[in-house]
Formats: structure tokens, sequence, C-alpha cells
RNA sequence: GCGGGCAUGGCGAAAUCGGUAGACGCAUCAGACUUAAAAUCUGAAGCCAGCAAUGGCGUGCCGGUUCAAGUCCGGCUGCCCGCACCA
């Protein structure tokens, strides 16, 4: 009898084996073939989630399974460390982000090493180290030299009573998080990366990225939003000169037209509205808005008469009104639209507020051009232009060139393609981010930091505090003298976004320890792309497009010589939890809540009720999340992991529930006692096939050989948990052997071995102890992926279902590739397909050899 | 509002080439072992009717194509994610 399974003792065994050996060391050696694994890194929160646990098994999964195919894995982590919650915990307790951040790092660290993940942390970076972000501020100089960079003004959310911008999480319905005022709306001069510059490349790059997941290059090539229409301008009326330019996808509508709309921060607007109070008025509630899409989307669509007139591009005579209307963004397009009511839902919507004529000019298929009208719903789809003049007759495609030529004709615009894609605003009023390394000087302007003294560090003395940016209020920080000229300078006192430090470390750990610059040209080009990505479905569109630009931008800078950053990516689903808040709206931790068998909760402590919320995606804000450690501390990591393998596909959301982990802690013990306790004795390790084997030993045999095949296949295509069924569908045959039949005893070594090695990406811990149990001197880690053996996955017979009228009445067991006459009388001769066929009579059969035989009757 | 996705037993799911719906597991129930419990082992089970054999119904809803639909097509409904300053 031997002992039961010690998960403390085996776990720590291998984690040191590992760590003692250095296992997971990565070493740029450009004779081996790559495979570089990453998994998204991690805001260092404080302690890891399960949606942690999820992501970094999947990558280790891929890690381990690579490597034992034989590749030279690159499998990294490090910190996402700059952020607002630093700030925000340090507000709170009175500490400084630095110490918070590194204190919460150390921990999950510690978690993680836990976990049994196979990383090298020889490259582990975090992003607030001055060692990271020095580089950081090296790329953003470069960029700019090439002109990827510029100074421009934006709006952001304005807090004035905290004195301070708000991101738009912390605007809720309109009011500042803190403070409860207003918000407003505020221009501040900002930098920006031209992201636009690769609009079309970006577009273009997606048909490329053949191992990325459908929805997510339909997703970005949307987000970038390339519309083909014309710009079109319209003539203030009484005015020489002054116009209005809007773009258009649909010129073909423009006889159509009833107003023209502008952004209440149109230059057109501002202008009217200083002689309009009532419409500046307008103006100001209209910025009163968030800078949000949603709300803006969401928001009543209002709109003001300027009282202006514009004319007609095709004809001056006719005569349009000037809107200024909410809706309308002076950051999209030119801040200006033309409405066509009939054809568009916003503009009917808008028209019949106000009164403005709807007319038809796109005649849908069928529909009779005398009777046909526009209720409240607009026909936007293609039709036949009529009322339209010269288009009168063109179907939409040809109406939209013609109306396009047209416009060009009469010098009223011309044909152009349009990006819907923004460029990328990296400013932050924060202190806690990579300080932009800028001086600004009152006679050279903006002065680029020369990079002998990058790194422009943080002061670790701010005061985060007090209302306004604490690097601005800082009394020393931001006052030097210009590089140029020497005379006193201002510091930029905006940090960089926090996307921007995650756009570029999939490189720097690639040469994590170069000292001198960002990255080493050799490791690029060894290391790059990574070839399997893997993290939360939230990041499909930004974090991504985002990498996929700087990838871009570096290559400019001749960092890198590839476009796409990562070749494979994997969009995991997310893990929900219900949330929970108390009677004061304040959220609450699962733990810190008791749930009643009726649904209805209780806070612990107090005993007060507990709202309990919807099931919703783990966040910390939310306070949803469940602690992984405390699994792991009961169970061990090869159970954790397991089951976050188990049951759901990966790229599903799946909700936690307690139930479960039992079940993968009985399969791990079971595992155990299937090698430590057979039921009889399995062959010697080195202990040569049988000449022939019982019927069991040999369906046993087929079935691990077919495992080892399907096992593989689920592995390459990220059906992890149908790989976990198929582990436990060839544990329940081996059960099935007792030792009495010629070679059980080889059938049972060789399935749990192989059990053993197939299982080993996902158990890394337990599977190395009963490698070793089995008689193995050569661990797993060092050991090359099983093949099957092609002999034993031919299969002889089939079992075919038989149906009378599509209804299943027989199964049939039959030799494989029989003929269809064989099918067609076995299948007659079934007792369940006679008694299905009295009193009809049979009109047709169908049959697919080795599928179905459906005999049609009636 | 716009863009993207998902929907199968009490629960997580499998069936991705249109061909036996429910593999594998969780929870449940019954039995074995035990003084007892835990652990373990054996067995049952989609739902309805029936002692049973068996029959009928079943993949969110409505309709269509087909010998055959969870799978394809059209139209809904519900839920989830993203929307540019959360990361």
């Amino acid at each position: 009898m031997s002992e039961r399974y010690n998960v403390q003792v085996t776990e720590t065994k291998w984690q040191q084996y590992w760590q003692e050996n250095q296992s997971f060391r990565a070493i740029t050696d450009p004779t081996r073939p790559k495979h570089y694994t990453l998994s998204m890194l991690p805001y260092p929160s404080g302690r890891i989630h399960m949606g942690h646990v999820r992501n970094y098994t999947l990558g280790d999964v891929v890690a381990r399974y690579k490597r034992a195919l034989g590749f030279n894995v690159l499998h990294p982590m490090g910190w996402d460390a700059f952020g607002l919650p630093a700030e925000n915990a340090a507000r709170k307790s009175n500490t400084d982000p630095a110490t918070w951040t590194y204190d919460n790092i150390k921990n999950m660290k510690a978690e993680l090493v836990r976990m049994g993940l196979s990383l090298d942390w020889e490259r582990e970076l975090a992003t607030c180290d001055a060692s990271y972000y020095k580089h950081q501020q090296k790329l953003f100089l470069d960029f700019l030299k090439q002109g990827l960079v510029y100074r421009k003004e934006a709006w952001a959310n304005w807090d004035p009573v905290d004195n301070t911008v708000l991101a738009n999480e912390q605007v809720i319905d309109g009011r500042g998080w803190r403070s409860g005022a207003l918000v407003e709306k505020k221009l501040l001069s900002q930098w920006f990366f031209k992201i636009t510059a690769y609009s079309e490349e970006l577009l273009q790059s997606l048909k490329t990225l053949e191992r990325w997941p459908d929805k997510v290059r339909l997703m970005q090539e949307n987000w970038i939003g390339k519309s083909e229409g014309a710009y079109v301008q319209f003539f203030v009326a009484g005015s020489e000169d002054e116009k209005i330019e809007v773009f258009t996808t649909r010129p073909d509508t423009l006889f159509g037209a009833s107003f023209v709309a502008i952004s209440a921060n149109h230059p057109f607007a501002k202008k009217l509205a200083a002689k309009n109070e009532k419409l500046a008025a307008f103006c100001t509630e209209c910025n009163r808005t968030g800078t949000s899409i949603v709300d803006i989307e969401k928001g009543e669509k209002l709109g003001m008469d300027t009282g202006a007139t514009v004319e007609h591009p095709f004809d001056p005579a006719w005569k349009l009104p000037v809107y200024v209307a909410n809706f309308v963004l002076v950051e999209y397009g030119t801040g200006a639209i033309f409405g066509c009511p009939a054809h568009d839902q916003r503009d009917l919507d808008f028209a019949r507020k106000y009164n403005l004529p709807v007319k038809a000019v796109v005649l849908p298929e069928g529909e009779d051009p005398a009777s046909f009208t526009v209720g409240n719903e607009a026909y936007t789809g293609p039709g036949k232009a009529f009322n339209s003049d010269f288009l009168d007759g063109l179907n939409t495609e040809a109406a939209i060139k013609t109306a396009i030529k047209r416009v060009e004709e009469v010098g009223a615009g011309k044909g152009t393609v349009q990006y819907r894609l923004r460029d990328w605003c990296i400013s932050r009023q924060r202190y806690w981010g990579c300080p932009i390394p800028i001086i600004h000087c009152d006679a050279c302007g903006a002065v680029p930091v020369p990079e002998k003294d990058l790194p422009v560090k943080l002061p670790d003395d701010a005061e985060i505090g007090r209302p306004g940016n604490p690097l601005d209020c800082h009394p020393t920080w931001k006052h030097v003298n210009c590089p140029k000229c020497g005379k006193p300078a201002i510091r930029e006192t905006d940090t960089c976004d926090t996307f921007v430090d995650s756009s570029w470390y999939y490189a720097r750990y690639c040469s994590a320890s170069c000292e001198d610059k960002p990255v080493e040209k050799a490791d690029m080009d060894y290391w790059m792309p990574v070839d399997q990505y893997v993290g939360g479905v939230e990041h499909a569109i930004l974090h991504l497009l985002y990498s996929r630009f700087f990838t871009r931008a570096m290559k400019a800078c001749g960092y890198i010589d590839i476009d796409e950053p990562f070749d494979g990516l994997f969009t995991q689903g997310m893990i929900c939890h219900e949330s929970y808040k108390d009677e004061q709206g304040e959220w609450l931790y699962p733990e810190e809540v008791k749930k009643n068998s009726d649904g209805t909760a209780v806070h612990v402590k107090t005993g007060y009720p507990v709202n309990v919320g919807r099931v919703e995606v783990m966040s910390k804000s939310k306070k949803n999340v469940v602690d992984p450690g405390q699994i792991i501390d009961l169970y061990g990591a090869d159970t954790a992991r397991l089951f976050v393998l188990s049951d759901s596909p990966p790229e599903r959301d799946i909700e936690w529930t307690e139930a479960g982990v039992e079940g993968c802690w009985r399969y791990v013990n079971r595992l155990w006692r299937c090698v430590t306790e057979p039921k009889f004795a399995i062959a010697a390790p080195d202990e040569a096939a049988p000449a022939s084997f019982g019927d069991k030993a040999l369906i046993v045999r087929q079935m691990t050989h077919k495992t080892i095949v399907e096992f593989t296949q689920d592995l390459e295509g990220f059906h992890f948990n149908r790989a976990v069924a198929r582990a436990r569908e060839l544990s329940n045959a081996l059960d099935e052997l007792d030792g009495s039949g010629q070679g059980d005893g080889f059938a049972l070594r060789e399935g749990l071995e192989m059990l053993v090695r197939l299982l080993n990406p996902m158990l890394p811990h337990i599977t190395e102890e009963l490698w070793q149990q089995l008689g193995h001197r050569v661990p797993l880690v060092k050991s090359i992926w099983p093949k099957a053996d092609p002999a034993l996955l031919v299969e002889t017979s089939a079992t075919i279902a038989v149906q009378v009228n599509g209804k299943l009445r027989a199964t049939i067991q039959i030799a494989k590739d029989a003929d269809k006459a064989t099918m067609e009388t076995a299948a007659l001769g079934q007792e369940g397909v006679k008694r299905a066929l009295e009193g009809l009579s049979v009109k047709k059969i169908i049959i697919v050899p080795n599928k179905i035989v459906n005999i049609v009757a009636a």
C-alpha cells in the first residue's frame, strides 16, 4: 500500500527542481526552432484572480506542449504596473503608488510561482520600473523624429471641484465620482500617436492574420471603419466664401437633404454662438455630456436651429437650415453632416422632432414611385434614385459615382476615402505613469529631452491626495532648464496612457537584459513575432490595435523587421461571478457575504442584508472575485489548473462555482492511485510487447493510441476541455482491465504512461512524480511528446444508424467500408425496422457508407 | 445607439463534413464496504406515459430548405463583451 498523494510535498519538489535546473530559461539560439508563447501581462492589483489562473494555465499548456515538441520556448511574465488603481489606493491608505505596486507584485509573483507555470522569470519586467520606461521614453523620442507624434488640443472630462481630469470610468451619471460635481468638457493640449498613418495598412494586414479569431479581425476592421464617400461643401447663404464641409458615404441621397447639422465645437457654431446667447447656452449644454461615445449615442438627440442657411451644392437657390446637434462630433470627419431623413434613421428621428421635410430619393425594388413614402422607418438599403434630377433611374452604386463626379465638376467637393480610426491620444494628466520626455520652453517650444538625460524619472515625493495633477503641483520637479537654449523651462507634466506601456512589452521580453536600447535587433529577428498570444477578449480592439501600430512604428525606427507582433492569437472567455452590494451601495467580496438557501444574502460580520447583483465579469472594482490562493492551498496547483481547463471551452465565458473543483481533486487522486496502486502487476519499464494480446488488452491499446492522436489534435486546436474528457475516457478504459487477459500488464503500463505524458502540460507536478514512480529517470520536462502507433489506429468495424423516415429505429455493427447492398440487407433485417415499416411501403433508401441507412416509407 | 459574440438535461458541456443529440464531468438517487462517517467501488438517470417491452416529445422562439437540421437560410427574443481616459 503506497502513501496517499501529498500535494504540497510533490508540488514544492518539482517547483524547486525546475528552478534549480533553470528548466524554463530561454536562450537565444538561432540553430533551434523557437516558439514564443505569451500571456497578457497582469495588472498588479494585489492578488491573482481566476481570470489570471485561466489565462496563464492556457498559456502554460501551450508552452509545455511546444517544449515537448522540441521547440526552444520563450514564455515570460511581467507587470503592467502603471495606472489609476495605484493612485487611488495611495490616496485611500496614504502610502505611495510605488510601494503599493511593488508590494502587490511581490505577492502576486509568489502566487504565480505556486501555480507551477513554466515561466522564464529572468526576463520579468515591471512597466513602472525606470529600467523599462526609460526605453519607452526613447521610443517616444524616436517616434517623434519619425513624425509619428504630434501635439494638439483635445477634449477631456474635467472635474471643476477636484480640479482634475477624469477617466470615463470616473464619470458616473455625468458627475465626478469623488466630488459629485457636474463634469465639464475641457480642451487641453495633448500628445498623440499618429496611428492613422497606418489606417490602410492595419486594415489590409488583418487578412494575413490567419491564426487570429475571425471575430477579432472583424471587430478591428469595423473599428478602423474604412468608408468611401465624398467631402461636399455647402456655401453659407449670404456669405462670399464661408462654407461648411461635410463627409458623406451616400452622396446619391443629396437631393433628399433637408438640413445640415454641425458640432457644438465646429468653428462656425462658435462664431454664431458668439452673437447668440441661446445658441451659446445650447453649445455649453452639449459639452456637458461626457467624452464617451456611449453617452452621446444613448442620450437624447438634441438640436438647435442656428438661423443660418446654406446653399445646396447642386442648386444654389435651394436653402437648407443649419442646426447645431449634440450627436455630431467635431473629431469625426469634418464635424458636420448633411441630413437626409428618408434614408438615415437618426436623421429621420431628428427631422420628425424638428418638423423638417422628409423627401424619399431612393426607391426600393418593387415600390411605386408615386406611392412610396417613408413613415417612421428610414429606408437605408439600395434601390433606384428618383426625385433626384440627373441621378434619376440610376441604381445606388451608379448614383454614388455619378453624384461624386458632379460634386467634383461643380467644385463643391471631391470623392474620398475616410477612416473612423482616430489618432491615439496618449496624454494623461496623472502621476502614476511614464513621464513624457518633453520640456516646454517659451523660446524654443516643445523640446525633446536629450537621450543622455533619460530616464525622466517620476519624483518619489509627489503629493497624491491633493486635487489637481501631482506632477504639475510638485514644487520642483517640473522646473528645468531648456536643453536647447538653457533658459528656465517647464517639464511636460502629462504621463503616458498605460496602453503605451503594454504596446511593446512583448518585444522587451526578448531583450530583457539589454540596457542601452529598448531592444536588440538579433533578439527581435529570432524571437519575434509572438507565436501564440493568449488573453482576454476584452482586449480585442484597443490593446491589440495599439500593439500592431507600435510594431510598425518600431519598424520605421529600425528596431524590428516585421509588421505584425502576434502571429497567433487566442482570446479566452471571461470568468463571471455574482456581484454583491451592501445597503450603502458599496461592493462586497464573496467571502464577506453569506448566502441563504432562498437566494437572499447577508453580510457575514454585520448580518445586514446584501443585494445580490447580476452574474458579471469578475473585476476588482466590483469585488466579485474569488481568490485562487485558497484553492491552491486546499487542493494544489494541478487541481486548480485542471479545473480551469475542464468542462468549458476556453473561448467561452464561464461562471465560477465551487462545484467542480472537488471533481478535479478526485481525478488527480485517482490518477495517483492508478499508478501507485495498480489492481494487478504492470509490465516492467523496459519490457517488450508480448507477441499477441487478449481482446480487452487490444481494445485498450487501440484506445490509448487513438487518445494520443485526438488529445494532440485537441491541444493544437485549443480544445482543452475535450482533451481532458478524452484523458478521463482513457482512465475509464484502463479500469476495465483486470490482469487476466494476455498482455494486460503491458497494455496497462502503456496506457498509464501515455496518460501521464499527455496530461503533463496540464498537470505538470503530479505527472512528473508519477513518471518517476513508473521508473523513469529523465523527467517529462526534458521528454519528447508521444506518438501513436499507426497499426493500432486502424478501425475494422463501423456502427451504423438505421432510420425510418428520419427516426432512429436500430443500430447495426458492420464491417468497415461494407457495400451499400450489405448495409441495406442488414438494415431491413432489424426487428425495430420491421416494426416501424408495418403497413408502409418503402419509397426510397438513402445509404451513406459507414454512417447511416435512412428508409423513406409511406 | 453602434460594432462583435453566445444560447443544447438540474448544472458545465460533447456532437464543427447536414447523418445515432447529451461523450466526459458536476450535482442527485440506489447499492457495496464501514460500528458509523469520510474516502473508494458498482449501478441508475433528458422530459412525459408505461411494471415492462415500447411509444411520444426534445438543442432559446417563429418560419423555410432537405430523405435527414443543434448544425444551413430568413425573421425574432434574451444574455454577454467593446465603444477610444479602467486595465
